[in-house]
DNA sequence: GCCAACGTTGGC
DNA sequence: GCCAACGTTGGC
């Protein structure tokens, strides 16, 4: 199985690149779409790469990195009925969302931040800066993986 | 706070 | 299975 790369976004005021530092890794609980959930269900391995991404924020980026450090596993929150992620639907015999384990690798010395994403000409393709792309976890290509960390490792040298 | 774009729900 | 109504996301 090839190395998959990923952006997952995260409102920084929920959880940030500082919670997860301070944590190292989280269950990154609370996806309620199908589609996000099946890349995490369906596609995702130990050991793929992440973006993460600070949403609703200001300004919104790529705040640093993560990998895959545990395969999708039942979210526990669908099944806590004072989470605002509860879902009567679900049952521990019969879960509807999953989650995957998420490691702690960098912050970036500066955000790569969505205004230069949708500034460089090569990122054209990325889910993110596609028009009313809402996606909370999208597929990036290890093309444009690699050029986003190459393109901050250069901004934090400066 | 606004609102465009999108996903989900539920009546028919 | 259609689609209007509603709720949510997330940039601005």
């Amino acid at each position: 199985m090839t190395k998959r790369y990923w952006l997952m976004k995260s409102e920084p005021d929920v959880y940030s690149i500082d919670d997860l530092k301070k944590d190292q890794t989280t269950w990154w609980e609370g996806v309620r779409n199908y589609q996000a959930r099946n890349f995490m269900m369906q596609d995702m391995q130990i050991g793929d790469e992440v973006l993460f991404y600070h949403s609703n924020a200001t300004p919104p980026g790529i705040a640093g990195l993560g990998q895959i450090s545990a395969l999708a596993a039942p979210d526990q929150q669908q099944f806590q009925k004072k989470s605002e992620y509860y879902d009567p639907k679900a049952t521990p015999q019969k879960p509807i969302w999953f989650c995957t384990q998420v490691r702690f690798v960098k912050k970036w010395k500066s955000l790569i931040s969505l205004e230069l994403i949708k500034a460089d000409k090569k990122l054209a393709k990325m889910v993110v800066v596609q028009k009313g792309s809402r996606l909370s976890i999208q597929p990036v290509s290890a093309e444009d993986f690699h050029y986003i960390t190459q393109l901050a490792e250069a901004v934090g040298k400066k």
